[in-house]
DNA sequence: GAGCCTAATGACAGGCTCTGACAATTTGCA
DNA sequence: TGCAAATTGTCAGAGCCTGTCATTAGGCTC
């Protein structure tokens, strides 16, 4: 470790090579969300960015990853937020406040290499893509599998033998994929938007268990109307 | 709709489609099985079966479809089994039970096509395969979305306006993936031990969801040791 | 600041997936 | 038998991705 990496001011190779990521992604996104992933080729990309093609696949294993480089930020969040949670709340509970102060403020951290806007209509142009939808999927669950560990190692149980963090993880990270496809089918662009969706759909998941459904679906009335 | 449709009795032009649709799905299985489903090219299939890779393209969309060909054989008799069991079930019961009889009989469907051993062989294939899983994931969603609908029409619920049967779906879905992913992990191939791990895994989802893990995780003892 | 080492890039060739177009072949049927 | 339609093969080409090698540019020493 050197003194660059102490301080964070990098050489002027480092700062290049920066740039030049944060000008693929931007561009991509524009790209992207302009014309849709399919009919966007990765030598469109590279030429706008005045790159060669090869130096875009040096950047990102291939055409796919660079449509989620940013979602990784927001995933990162989360984690940081479960680990901060008081160590009595329940598990279920636990990831629902996490995911509130994960999306609290994430719009900064976007910021500093695409606008916002730009962000939350690439999450919908991933929810239309079959490719990117499969993608995602894989991604969702291997973020699925990262937290079943985390649970577990808070509830200071086995996650080998005791099957019940990976069934909460499978049925967390479920429902929130559901919730994102739904965000996506409606109209909106907004963070909050978007917050709002998540919590709702995660507030019934345990009515949604329960064995007579014949019971009053909800005491406020349907979902998609509610507001927080 | 003519003689033929109505008889069964097809030409020998729909015959030999058929078999030559059989046969790539076959020798692709055991391609893939044998080497990888990355390391096999179409050609090789399209030269195994002495058709031409543009006659591949024409039977399968693209190379992953023949990877799943046989596993729609299996969704569709969920789906019938689902449809035939009583209305007063419960919802998450009704899917259990429909999985079992789904699954039971399911190697003759099989084996007019691929020996049954070729096909669990194969299922192992797609979820160490990263691109396979990223379909399976995909297609695992589709199927979700379209047992949320059934589901609903069951409840005699609106599955638009009413959450609970897409959340229902989704937890059910991703403790059945969970499952195969986890029977994937172990060493068995046969039809019962996956039968046994999707029911096990089921018979979990509601502990994992109460309040407090403290309690004994269950009376019967870790899951992957108990037997059916 | 000159010169060297290493990291980054560009240029090129090639493999693999997938598609469109057209000609050749095969089948079904009159 | 002979025609119409379905099926297939061949060919060309776009797009994604990788290996290789020469070139360029940054960092570091003296």
């Amino acid at each position: 470790m050197n003194r660059q990496e102490v301080t964070g001011v990098t050489g002027l190779r480092e700062r290049k090579k920066q740039r030049t990521r944060d000008a693929l992604i931007r561009t991509a996104h524009e790209l992207f969300v302009a014309q849709g992933y399919e009919r966007t080729t990765v030598d469109e990309i590279a030429d706008a960015v005045e790159v060669s093609q090869r130096t875009f696949f040096r950047y990102f294993a291939n055409k796919e990853e660079v449509a989620f480089a940013l979602q990784r930020a927001v995933e990162e969040r989360f984690f940081v937020a479960v680990g901060e949670r008081p160590e009595h709340e329940a598990p279920l509970q636990v990831l629902r406040n996490a995911l509130g102060t994960a999306w609290s403020g994430i719009g900064e951290v976007i910021e500093e290499v695409v606008p916002l806007e730009l962000f939350m209509r690439m999450c919908r142009v991933i929810e239309t893509s079959p490719t990117l939808v499969a993608v995602h999927l894989r991604r969702s669950a291997q973020q699925e599998d990262r937290l079943a560990v985390e649970i577990a190692r808070r509830a200071g149980v086995d996650p080998e033998s005791d099957p019940r963090p990976r069934v909460l993880a499978a049925a967390f990270s479920g429902v929130l994929r559901l919730a994102g496809r739904r965000w996506a089918a409606c109209g909106e662009t907004s963070i909050e938007s978007a917050q709002r969706f998540y919590e709702n759909h995660l507030d019934r998941l345990g009515p949604a268990l329960a064995e007579d459904w014949h019971a009053a679906p909800e005491s406020d009335g349907p979902l998609p109307e509610r507001r927080g």
